[in-house]
DNA sequence: CCCGATCTATACGGCACCGTATATTTCATC
DNA sequence: GATGAAATATACGGTGCCGTATAGATCGGG
């Protein structure tokens, strides 16, 4: 009956309970946005009725606000482990930046705050300082086989546009997988200047 | 104190108070998503009460299943306008299509819908005609000046995520303004197969 | 000026949710 | 096993919205 610890018997007195909403709260965003985050719902996905709630946070706002907190923090983590993770040419690098460095779920969570953001000023203000260190990797990886400082942006922008777009376009891709057409647009990206069409 | 047809007196009679409902409602879809379409918000904003909308609709899911009909009418008119507009080089095409075929409103509109889509089926279905028209646009284009079809591949969908993407991407461009980043991103795109980087 | 058709306002019951107040359970400790 | 703190259940009033029913307004035509 419980989704969240795997339908065991919920401990009498959940100390940390607090992680749990918030945990909670992220699944239905990352579902339905911000709009399917209902104090009630929740908690009857987690099992208990909204009792507890309100000696947690100060009212559903403060908890979308809690929810923003935990996945900048996790975003934050993921970028220095991108950039502790030195292994790899830069290529392979970007590679794992745009393919595999977030899980699925962390994925949705990231679109849905990406919507989200559209119309919500302090959203996209917190958004915005996540992108900005994701594009600086970006513009630094580029960096080191591109010299053009425009093709840089240039490169960046468009590797950022997929990561983003790949989850919003709903198009075929004839001839192709899904995924092969994602990675043909990455490789492209990551070719050195100059070179000429003479895929493999 | 009426947005939708200019503040002028509203006619007695309004026999096709229709469009105007679902007016309303894809401008409360651009400006909030689909949660944002009230029945009863969409009335005040008309300046009436909901008095007259059962009349006109089936309740709320007829509307938004209306209003996916008119932008998809009018995504399939922007498409077939796009493909008889033969002036310019393919390329040409393509920078129209990217940056200015549609008005600021409508874009609003597809990038609602878009997100809309990630948690609705029947919305995802239905925009997934609509992507395959505009991918076999690019696709066309392309194909005019690369000639392999993994580039082509690559390149369409590209663009297409940086057409998507540069709504969704809130980071800055130092050195650059947002246009100016999204304008080389685009022309880097465009650059005839193996052109090395020589921008200006 | 009256008629019927059409559009609108008002009123209603219902539902889902919010936030608060207050009981009740559950556990840790003594 | 009694006690107090913490988590939870229950109950309540309020709000915004849905969809329906019904009465009133507004028009074209007789």
């Amino acid at each position: 009956m419980n989704a969240i610890n795997g339908g065991g018997p919920i401990p009498a007195v959940a100390r940390t309970t607090r992680a749990r909403w918030i945990e909670a709260g992220l699944d239905a965003l990352a579902r339905g946005g911000p709009d399917a985050v209902r104090v009630e719902t929740l908690a009857a996905e987690l099992g208990v009725t909204k009792g507890g709630f309100y000696g947690y946070f100060d009212g559903r706002p403060a908890l979308l606000t809690e929810m923003l907190d935990e996945w900048e923090r996790r975003c934050t983590k993921a970028v220095i482990a991108q950039a502790d993770a030195e292994g790899g040419t830069p290529a392979d690098r970007i590679r794992r930046v745009g393919q595999l460095t977030y899980s699925e779920d962390f994925q949705r969570i990231d679109l849905a705050i990406r919507a989200w953001a559209h119309h919500d000023r302090s959203v996209a203000a917190r958004l915005h300082a996540i992108d900005n260190e994701r594009m600086d990797f970006l513009r630094k990886m580029f960096g080191t086989f591109v010299t053009d400082p425009d093709e840089i942006e240039a490169r960046s922008t468009l590797m950022f546009g997929l990561a983003i777009g790949r989850h919003f376009i709903v198009a075929d891709h004839p001839g192709y997988t899904k995924r092969e057409a994602i990675q043909l647009a990455g490789e492209f990206l990551l070719r050195p200047s100059g070179t000429n069409s003479s895929a493999g």
